[in-house]
DNA sequence: CCAGAAGGACCAGGCGGCAGACCTTTGCCG
DNA sequence: CGGCAAAGGTCTGCCGCCTGGTCCTTCTGG
């Protein structure tokens, strides 16, 4: 009865070492957006304080992102590390990430319908107002999709904000990472886009109600869709009838 | 505007070691009785290949459990490692830890609610069956607090383990261990508890009509319910009005 | 033009984790 | 009764990561 949890109890410890961490970190937070190309890092003497590492091991990490192309260092006073401005194309993606796609999708959809549960019960004017720009601008751009995706990232990742919880950011911004991954090789068309981008904003008016079930429905919609796109294009699409019916109920009458 | 994500970023990297996350998984396993008193261990030759670390490494952790009292070793063939059948009241709490409470509430919010709406748009006779019969069997522990938080644990956990995927399972044991740090030393009246069961019914309910909507709504409810508690007993507990209007919406006609 | 702020390089030490061999206890089976 | 096998308990040597320093080099702003 303990059951199936037992494997999750006895699962392999990852164990990464301080160098891994902070380069994953780092990356990601480029490849998500959150450090803007031609931004500027803290010095290196305070960031490696902050990360609570050592500057050889910090350097370790910088070294590495300087040699991928996706940073830049300048030398000097009133140097510093910047995040490159043409940041290289990704690796061309590696197919052994992609065979847990399904847990990942599921992770993603219970922190995503969460927050935006917990979004709803918390309104706040201004983080709302926030948001509704972002998805304005996402609207003229719907034909460049890394630019879309870009926003994207910060609209989710904002709805996480607005719930004030560190936690609750850390997890969304794990999930954005996953999800990035799986989504760059895959065709957007405009329509499709515009399509989310819709509902994005129905997701919005919906927290500014405070309508946690309403907000609940709208997001569940709007994962779906990825979910479907993907069940498509990976290794065991079939398996699964999709997720299930998720807009049905909440008024079962 | 991508304004207080970096916090996140830069946050201090944790680098737990080998042996720390070894201690604390089987620690938090025991803890939430995901391993019952008198369970028997795999073999240490085992145990550390599906871990991932030397068996020195997994002894030291072995060796703390046992003189913490939680586990006892019997030597000899046919012997092995076992769970202490009486464990030994936990620490008396670390004060510092309960720092964070309301971050760790707006966690496990997140990921019950989410468990919550996928649990409800993946049916499962079995699996409810079997959560039918926690619910019953909590039925008779309200007066057994340590008995009732087992099962309740058992039944969070048996609802991630209904959605099929090994992460969001994680992340609610995680979340599991979180909550019973701060629920230990409260006090649990029957009546309390009796209210707590027969929300559980009502979520199995809405579960089994494959209505997240509802189902939504009665986990928020239930959570809020510690959540009161905890805010009247913790430091900063009047801060925020609670969590807002959560049970509202939903059909705002 | 120089002081200071930044990145870049190096090195000695320590400790954690790994691998493996070996010892000790004890039940089971021939 | 005696030995084999399965379990925990012990020891040792090695490797690699991380730390913490110190020093160098390159620039810009005043």
């Amino acid at each position: 009865m303990t059951g199936a949890s037992l494997e999750t109890v006895f699962a392999p410890v990852r164990s990464q070492t301080a160098f891994e961490e902070t380069l994953d970190r780092l990356g990601t937070a480029i490849k998500l957006g959150l450090l803007a190309p031609g931004a500027r890092l803290p010095a290196e003497r305070e960031l490696c304080a902050m990360l609570g590492v050592a500057r050889s091991t910090l350097r370790q990490a910088l070294t590495a992102l300087t040699q991928s192309g996706q940073l830049h260092a300048v030398r000097g006073r009133g140097g510093g590390t910047f995040v490159a401005d043409a940041p290289p194309l990704a690796a061309p993606l590696p197919p052994e990430r992609l065979a847990g796609w399904r847990d990942m999708c599921d992770q993603r959809f219970t922190v995503e319908v969460g927050v935006a549960a917990l979004a709803a019960s918390r309104a706040d004017a201004a983080a709302l107002a926030v948001l509704d720009a972002l998805v304005v601008a996402m609207d003229d751009r719907v034909g460049d999709f890394p630019a879309y995706r870009a926003a994207d990232v910060r609209l989710h990742i904002g709805l996480a904000e607005a719930t004030g919880s560190q936690r609750v950011v850390a997890a969304m911004t794990e999930v954005q990472a996953l999800m990035t991954d799986l989504i760059a090789y895959i065709a957007h068309p405009p329509e499709v886009l515009e399509h989310a981008n819709a509902q994005h904003a129905r997701l919005l008016a919906a927290i500014r109600a405070h309508d946690p079930g309403q907000a609940l429905s709208v997001m569940s919609d709007h994962l779906r869709g990825t979910e479907h796109v993907l069940a498509g294009l990976l290794p065991g699409g079939r398996s699964r009838p999709t997720t299930g019916p998720l807009t049905r109920g909440r008024s079962p009458t």
